[in-house]
DNA sequence: CTCTAATATCCGTATTTCCGAATATATGAA
DNA sequence: TTCATATATTCGGAAATACGGATATTAGAG
């Protein structure tokens, strides 16, 4: 189980904080399209997912070749909470907008 | 202003967090309290202290030669919301019970 | 099987962060 | 002024983290 420690260390880095910014309110999304949207290499963004998966801040499933990302919907309360409270602020300050839907349908 | 980048990672440490759940809704807690507290040395917990108040996420008052801290009162709504879900938990896992009080009146 | 696309992992390097002893600063008392 | 206490800052080294190109893995198509 995530500690309060190890979710604000996952979200204290502008490129994982913007992938939950990506991800918080979509359903799922594709690692091409958040990608395409961040501008950053594969391998950065995938390597972060990673890690947000080994704390168990998103969930992923494949389908095909595609990896589908999406906000664990099990997570504890206290940290939906800590998350809503800092997602308007971040996407402002990130100057993050909707993620694209270029990649797959 | 902070950003919730900076935010995270300031709480994303064990000593910081302990610090913040040692001020949250005490009022002034002064440094050698925090000090006897935590068990860290002197030099730790200033350090951090001063990593906070640079963050503005504390603020602090000299009385003589004791410092005063206290959770900064003006943080957007945004940041308090944040804090406010993490503290809770936060206590749990870093197994923090209330400041001593021992030092100054 | 081969080829291609999507994604993950590896690896060396650069940067950041943390630590705590030592030292510096600031204040009040004598 | 000198001394003692409380706190802050400095410093060098250790550990953790981030980066991105190169490579590996996985799955579907042909």
């Amino acid at each position: 189980m995530i500690t309060p420690t190890q979710l604000c260390k996952c979200l204290g880095d502008d490129t994982r904080l913007s992938l939950i910014c990506l991800l918080y309110g979509q359903g799922e999304v594709c690692v091409c399209d958040l990608v395409e949207t961040m501008q950053a290499p594969q391998s950065t963004v995938s390597r972060h997912l990673a890690q947000l998966r080994q704390c168990e801040l998103v969930v992923a499933r494949r389908q095909g070749t595609w990896m589908h990302y999406q906000l664990n919907p099990a997570l504890p309360d206290w940290a939906t909470a800590a998350i809503k409270a800092l997602v308007a602020p971040a996407r402002t300050s990130l100057n993050i907008s909707l993620p694209n839907a270029a990649c797959c349908g």
